[in-house]
DNA sequence: GTCTATATACAGATAGAC
DNA sequence: GTCTATCTGTATATAGAC
């Protein structure tokens, strides 16, 4: 393994932490060079525009929630898998405090400007969602499970815009009870009917 | 009235429309110069910096928003008032999608940043809460009143940051008619013990 | 592949004539 | 109060020695 990727990884880490914190306009790359202890001029070599380490955030980014999202499609049944959604949302609740949602941030913030690392920041919410809706609808939901899933999303993301503006963990705290008991009123109503749910369930366990 | 003020509402008025398209650190004092047809230098006797300008901006929101609420506050019953905060959400979804809330816009990007424009910004989104916090109590929600303004504001938020994420003015619509929905079911259910409930909404007519 | 020195551009902010 | 010219700092990006 060569020790060219080192430095790529590094930087790609170390602006992945700074543009979270700092939000990606007011990041330099003399920031992410000397975070990553690395000589501002060698970034170059590794990425030829700080829009090119955006990507790479980004992208890095889109891999990681791929890899979560995948795990979590393995748990038994799809209201355990959005439950660990929501308990994944509280952990960290000090950072999200202080820096707000990676995700919600780089939309915010990219959606503004247009361009591709607009685009890559809008697909990571849309896979959220798209994955949420899927959940949803294994769970039976059938035309509903889109409202659902946006339901959930966009309750998350407010949350953590709340979180972050008052910097107070204990609000993403309540509100996360909050849709939990939603969750489990929904699918508790959805109950009544629980033969076609539990086979959705049993079927979806060898996709 | 001296013409002193007119270019410095101007400029004010200016910085507003362009912190909302760009954001705050992307907006350039040149932008603003140009956008309020004010040369640069000029631009200086009115704001001693950057920051105070974007102080008057979120000021000038502020006191926006303090009027809206208050207008709104004189409609008869509590239930009526939410719906006209979830109804102005829904007007200029065009806007929306393209640069997305302006209140959330500023408190993602500047709650970053500490300092008093971020407490500023924060203020906008706390006024709103407590404002819906006080129609949720006299809708007689008693100490759920919080939680029910929490969800509330943050659920708008997040819809309007999925709508600016995605470009698409057809998700607020949606969420819009699920909140609407949520809020009629929550108070319906009040309504079993409707005789404190219009009593309180009798007793803060007065207020 | 690495790193110093530097080019280039543009931001916020100021000086000073009018 | 107004506006041109400019200072100063700093960001992205490049050149070129090693």
């Amino acid at each position: 393994m060569p020790r060219k990727t080192d430095k790529r990884i590094r930087l790609i880490e170390a602006a992945k932490a700074l543009i979270h914190q700092q939000g990606f306009n007011l990041t330099t790359l003399a920031d992410i060079a000397q975070e990553a202890d690395v000589p501002l001029g060698n970034v170059y070599y590794y990425f030829k525009t700080k829009e090119a380490i955006g990507v790479a955030v980004i992208e890095k980014r889109a891999q990681e929630w791929t890899e979560r999202l995948a795990s979590w499609s393995q748990h038994g049944d799809p209201l355990t898998r959005i439950m660990a959604l929501l308990q994944y949302s509280l952990e960290d609740l000090e950072t999200t405090a202080r820096y707000g949602c990676p995700v919600g941030g780089l939309c915010q913030e990219l959606g503004k400007q247009g361009g591709p690392l607009a685009d890559l920041a809008a697909k990571l919410l849309h896979d959220m969602l798209k994955w949420s809706e899927d959940q949803f609808g294994k769970l039976g939901f059938g035309e509903k499970a889109a409202a659902y899933a946006l339901d959930l999303v966009s309750s998350i993301q407010g949350m953590f815009l709340l979180t972050h503006t008052f910097k107070d963990p204990k609000l993403a705290q309540k509100q996360a009870e909050y849709l939990q008991s939603w969750l489990e009123s929904i699918t508790s109503r959805k109950a009544e009917a629980p033969a076609k749910v539990v086979e959705m369930i049993e079927d979806e366990a060898f996709a």
